[in-house]
DNA sequence: GGTCCGTGTCCATCTAGCCG
DNA sequence: CGGCTAGATGGACACGGACC
C-alpha cells in the first residue's frame, strides 16, 4: 500500500477526516504541509495556472512551482498541457489539475468549509456540496471520455485508431477530446456535454469551429468528429450525424447510427 | 557553542510564446 | 523580426531546530 492509499484508508476509518490527522501523515512525507493544503485548496477552487494559484495563496512563485512538482512527483496533482503540444515537456501552457480524485473533494468541500463543519454546521456543507457536485462529475465525464472512445474501438465499433488522447485550449477557446494518429494523420475532435439538456447541432458547428483553430496536421488531416452527452441528441443532431458521420456517445455507449 | 539539515527567499538565467 | 512576459530551474544564503 502506498503512502496516499493510507492517507485515504485512515480518512475513511475515521469517517469524519480531521484536518490535524490528515496534516500528522502528510508531514512524514513533505516539507510544510499546510502550505500543500493551502495550494490545493487553491487548485480545487479551480485556480489551475501557476500564475493564479500565486495569486490565490500569495506564496513566491518560485516555491509554488517547486511545491507544484513535489506533489506531481506524488501523483496527487497533474500538469495537463494541450494534447497537441510538440514538446510537451518544454511548453508553458501546462495546467495543474488535482489528479486523485478523493483529494479533489476532500479540499473542494470538507478542507475548505472545515469551519463550518467544526460549528457542526453540516447542512451548510451539504448544500453546497449538492449545488457544486455536477460540475465535479461534469469534470470527470471529459477525463474518461477518451477511454470510453477506446473501448468503442476495441469493440469494433468504430474503424479508427489514435494513439494519444487528451485535451486542447488555446486562449479562450478549448476542445474537451482530442484523439491523435500521427501514422495515419487522423484527428478526432469530441465535446463532452454532462448537462441535462440534449446536445443539439449547434454544439456540432461550435466544435467544428474550433476544430479550425487546432493546427495539427493542418496539411490534408483527416478529420473526425464525435460527442458525448448525458442526455442524449436532438432530432437534429441526430440527423445531421448520419450525414456527415458524427460519432455519438449518451452517457458510456456508442450510439450506432447504421442499422 | 558548533555542526548539520531542512526550509524558504532571493536572485540570475534560460526560453517558449505573445504581441506589435 | 525583436522585445517583453511568464514560467522553470538552480545556486547562494539566511534562519531555526535538532543533535552532539
Amino acid at each position: 500500500m502506498n503512502f496516499f492509499d493510507a492517507v485515504k484508508n485512515e480518512i475513511l476509518k475515521k469517517g469524519q477526516p480531521l484536518y490535524e490527522e490528515v496534516e500528522f501523515l502528510l508531514r512524514e512525507e513533505l516539507r510544510e504541509p499546510r502550505n500543500y493544503f493551502v495550494i490545493l485548496e487553491a487548485i480545487s477552487l479551480g485556480k489551475h495556472k501557476l500564475s493564479e494559484i500565486i495569486n490565490e495563496t500569495g506564496f513566491e512563485k518560485s516555491m509554488v512551482s517547486r511545491y507544484l512538482a513535489i506533489l506531481d512527483s506524488l501523483q496527487i496533482t497533474k500538469k495537463e498541457i494541450p494534447v497537441t503540444e510538440k514538446v510537451p515537456e518544454k511548453s508553458r501552457k501546462g495546467i495543474y489539475i488535482i489528479e486523485d480524485n478523493f483529494f479533489n473533494f476532500w479540499f473542494r468541500f470538507v478542507f475548505r468549509n472545515r469551519s463550518l463543519l467544526e460549528e457542526n454546521k453540516i447542512n451548510e456543507v451539504a448544500v453546497k456540496i449538492k449545488k457544486e457536485l455536477p460540475l465535479l462529475v461534469a469534470k470527470n465525464y471529459e477525463r474518461i471520455a477518451a477511454e470510453i472512445m477506446e473501448r468503442a474501438i476495441l469493440d469494433g465499433e468504430i474503424p479508427l485508431s489514435f494513439e494519444i488522447y487528451g485535451r486542447w485550449w488555446e486562449r479562450i477557446e478549448e476542445i474537451d477530446l482530442i484523439g491523435l494518429n500521427s501514422n495515419t494523420n487522423e484527428i478526432i475532435f469530441g465535446e463532452v456535454k454532462w448537462s441535462n439538456k440534449p446536445v443539439g447541432a449547434n454544439i456540432y458547428r461550435n466544435l467544428k469551429r474550433k476544430a479550425q483553430k487546432v493546427k495539427w496536421g493542418k496539411k490534408g488531416r483527416k478529420e473526425y468528429f464525435c460527442l458525448f452527452s448525458k442526455s442524449g441528441f436532438t432530432e437534429d443532431m441526430i440527423r445531421m450525424a448520419e450525414k456527415e458521420k458524427v460519432y455519438l456517445f449518451h452517457k458510456d455507449k456508442f450510439i450506432s447510427l447504421i442499422i
